[in-house]
DNA sequence: GAATAATCGAGACGGTACGTCCTGTCTTCAA
DNA sequence: TTGAAGACAGGACGTACCGTCTCGATTATTC
């Protein structure tokens, strides 16, 4: 991407790591609105100007710190694992919805704020949404293939019925714990 | 409801009026984050006070402006008319989403603003969520009753589907569109 | 003065006395800056609009409470009693000094208001500066006519530098005792 | 006094200079009660911000600035250019009369701002009433070295004498002309 | 005794100013 | 060029008062 000639004093890596442990630290006490950018560096031990050098907005550093955070954890389930497609779909929804014990409320936020700025609202498609909603169009697929989903269903459809469920409960503060998981695999595969 | 004997001087409904048409023309016009509470009361022509002794904020006096607005929007759609119970649930999602054209983004930013305040958070919810669960809560189950529906199908989750799949897609910037309300009619009444 | 018919509902004496009485109670223990129009009216228990009708501002009311409170304090000594017209001087000035130990902060808070209002500047001079100037210019006057004072002297300018001494120790925090009163007449009366 | 490393970027001294500008202006025009800090800023074009971080109120500012302005005026004449020590303080006198044309209902703000503020009388006896005062002592135990003020007179209370007719006059409303200096120091060195 | 009229408590109203907070950019010196 | 530090312009906020107003109720005088 950037073969710009390197020149001056290299950007440090240890500063992108804190700022990114900080905003962690304090989005999970305080709360995301109650986090300020000085409050950010303050909590870095950083400069404000460093912070501008990384990322855009609060709502960028945020985003990274959290899907730094989260790597590894957004992947497809194996339904001959699990025993079924349906299980499959269940086990990684109850996955995503044991973390959000911790960073549902930063989520919230952070849908919150790509709602007035456009520019986030991409970024947080293309780092958080979209990967989620790939893998479960794939694993909906392969179960159609399968024969576990009746071959007239409109797989993108059902995925935008899982996520948006899952959506709609956590934006207005509905719990998201198994039973929720169970209940949206069920319905889905519902005959 | 208030028997509260009244003393002193009323409030003027004339107050209520200005400030909501201010608040549904500026945010329109401007979108709701670039309106200002000073933009707000300049444009009703009334005092900073007369505001904060009607509502707590921004985002509850552009909830109460624009629920008014859409009083009589939010109706059971008659499934003898409509041909069909999935007939009646597209026109009437097909209703909301006509009126989002206008609305829409300002909708989006009052979801947004319920995600850093449970107090506003639970008047959207009274105000504007729950009637319109109830309603495709309502449709659903009528349509079972009927047969439209298959008799094992959970009605509170694919309203929960219903619901979602409409709010990913307007928090998310996809169009809601007359497909889009087919489609979503389509896939709950799909077989 | 006011020979005006009398009709419709008399003022009511004790809203006056009420407001009098509250106001000298906050002031004292609040400071004048501290006490707002709206905090009189509830300690008296009183509509604001009451205080209006009797008062143009807070300065005019707490004025009045406090000359009405002072009244019969400021009269002119009696040389023979006090042995000298030195000492009579010494005692009217002590006697002032005693009662600003209670009201004194709330004399300089009426005499800064005056600063930014010619209104209650008038109103604070006719009130209480004039009373207080005509005792000790009558009281030099007298001394001087007796011989106690050199003929020579300029009885105008004397009082205005009794009074300014006064006055610019209060509005400078410098103390105000028995000491500073005995020295003002021994300087007055220096030979 | 501040050996204080100098870290960050420094404080713009065109900062300080544009906002004393426009608390001179504004204050001569309009009256010091009638200037808001909105006011002052805008004149200056400068953050309210930038303001705060100098100076506690309007009062520590317009200070500054009146002091700024009036350095240099406030010198002991020379008794011996004068003619004599009465005629020196005459002169004094004069010379300080004469600017309050200008700045004399700003003063009187300022003093009846020091009353409801006691960090703010500090500051304005600090920088404004004692140079005067040291002034004044001094002319006039030269003038009783001299001779020229008889021995027994009690310096300290002549130098309240004379500030104090000032204050007294000004705050009242009264003129300070060419006479009433001439009249003061007729009256201190009254034999 | 009914009509008239000013006052009363209560509190809403239009205005104005305030001091605080935060953001994104900038300017300094040091590495 | 980066980095720490912090100043800068700009803007919004919620609060506090002020003096005026609008209610319904009360208390006098006048007709």
């Amino acid at each position: 991407m950037s073969d710009q000639k390197a020149v001056g004093r290299p950007r440090s890596a240890e500063v992108d790591e804190k700022l990114k442990r900080a905003a962690l630290k304090l989005v999970r006490e305080r709360g995301y609105r109650d986090v300020s950018i000085s409050a950010l560096i303050a909590e870095a031990g950083v400069s404000r100007q460093s912070l501008y050098n990384r990322w855009h907005s609060k709502a960028d550093l945020v985003l990274e710190a959290l899907t730094d955070d989260t790597e590894g954890l957004v992947q497809l389930p194996d339904p001959a694992r699990a025993g079924s497609a349906q299980a499959a779909l269940r086990d990684f929804l109850h996955g995503i919805f044991r973390h959000l014990a911790l960073d549902g409320t930063t989520l919230r936020s952070l849908i919150a704020a790509a709602q007035e700025d456009p520019a986030f609202r991409e970024a947080l498609r293309t780092r958080f949404v979209e990967p989620r909603e790939e893998i479960v169009t794939a694993l909906l697929a392969r179960a159609q293939s399968a024969g576990e989903l009746p071959a007239g269903r409109d797989i993108r459809m059902l995925s935008a019925f899982i996520h948006g469920a899952f959506w709609y409960r956590l934006l207005n503060g509905l719990p998201l714990d198994e039973d929720t998981a169970r209940d949206i695999a069920a319905a889905i595969f519902a005959p």
